[in-house]
DNA sequence: TCATTAACCTAACAAGTGTTAGGCAAATTT
DNA sequence: AAATTTGCCTAACACTTGTTAGGTTAATGA
């Protein structure tokens, strides 16, 4: 019933923008009152600590990769068409929020415990549910018998690299990037008949 | 003529692993003379400033893999084969040096001018030179035609990622761990019949 | 109208930050 | 034997850090 409390949001949407372009630790909660206007000690009325912040975006953004990969396995049934659903959506859901996504993937380090803990927990749930397509696809002979741990974090690896390099206003948006990369690692992934040309033993 | 000096080497070492650990943000002048049995004063002896630690681990790393880059275009002609061994260097320099390959794909955004610009410069050759092969390899029609930008950040993605779960004392050796990943991005990346069954138009 | 809540403030805190100045002792070089 | 270099020390600096206590003001709800 809480509606989404718009003050709060807009802290967390500035601290993250600058966690990014700072770094956590070189972020101070001055630098965040500072870009909200306000005093640093205001920052404490809503959340309790520094951590607090770099948490809630944390989990925020791995609960929405977790949902949208729940919602993928229930459509689709194919190993293929999962992948390529699971690419598109985690690669829709980092480029927009590109800043959030950057401390998702990067700054989570810096959290502490029993935070830190929760968080690898959530990380190993998805890249297990991902793990999971590629054995399927494997074990249905529509994928090559590749090793399936180092499939994923090639796959994952290569999507989240995009918060390097994409940016809204380019020419390429999030749905042709997700093809682009499917395309690729799914030359990697699909079965190759062994009278390919250039299929070596 | 200067041979290596071994204190400047060993504080580098610490630095390196202590940046890893916590982030250079996080980890104070205290803590890398703390490691060492030093006071924080005395690094000043052997160092002008903490930035000048993390730019050395970040260009002693870049100048490595650029080394290693030239030499193999040198030996090599044929793509595949520059490719598979520009990996296998690749993972091999990360895999010697954990701490400071962690340090130089993570740290060097910590980085100032003009060590930044330096240091991204360093980085773009590298790329390049990394996007060449695969040009080539297009070129010479032994690759698929693939977006070479896209390619190159896979494949660097992959490889980089390695220092988020390599383990030198695992089962898997450097050597093995680039083999399986150029499997991998070599089927992303080679010429593909289209007699082959699963392939999408 | 009164009470409550939300949002912010000032002021201060203890602790930690990178860095400098100047000095001392042992090893090395001349 | 003298001079230099190497490696470290203590002490201090100006500044920044996350956080707390306690108070004010305006909006909201009863």
């Amino acid at each position: 019933m809480k509606e989404v409390n718009n003050r709060k949001s807009q802290i967390i949407a500035s601290s993250a923008l600058l966690f990014q372009q700072k770094g956590y630790d070189a972020c101070s909660v001055r630098d965040i009152a500072n870009e909200l206007n306000i005093e640093a000690a205001s920052l404490y009325h809503h959340f309790k600590s520094k951590e607090e912040i770099l948490s809630i975006i944390c989990f925020e953004m791995a609960q929405k990769l977790i949902t949208a990969l729940d919602e993928t396995n229930d459509i689709y049934f194919n190993a293929e068409q999962k992948i390529r659903m699971a690419i598109e959506q985690h690669v829709a859901i980092i480029a927009n929020d590109l800043s959030k996504s950057a401390v998702f993937l990067l700054e989570w380090k810096r959290l502490n415990e029993p935070f830190l803990s929760e968080f690898k927990t959530l990380r190993n749930q998805y890249e297990n549910g991902f793990k999971q397509i590629i054995t399927d696809g494997i074990q249905e002979d529509v994928f090559d018998d590749v090793d399936a741990k180092f499939a994923v974090l090639s796959v994952l690896s290569s999507v989240n690299w995009i918060i390097e390099w994409y940016k809204p206003t380019g020419k390429m948006q999030p749905k042709e990037i997700a093809e682009k990369i499917s395309d690729f690692v799914l030359g990697g992934l699909r079965k190759k008949l062994v009278t390919d040309s250039n299929y070596k033993q």
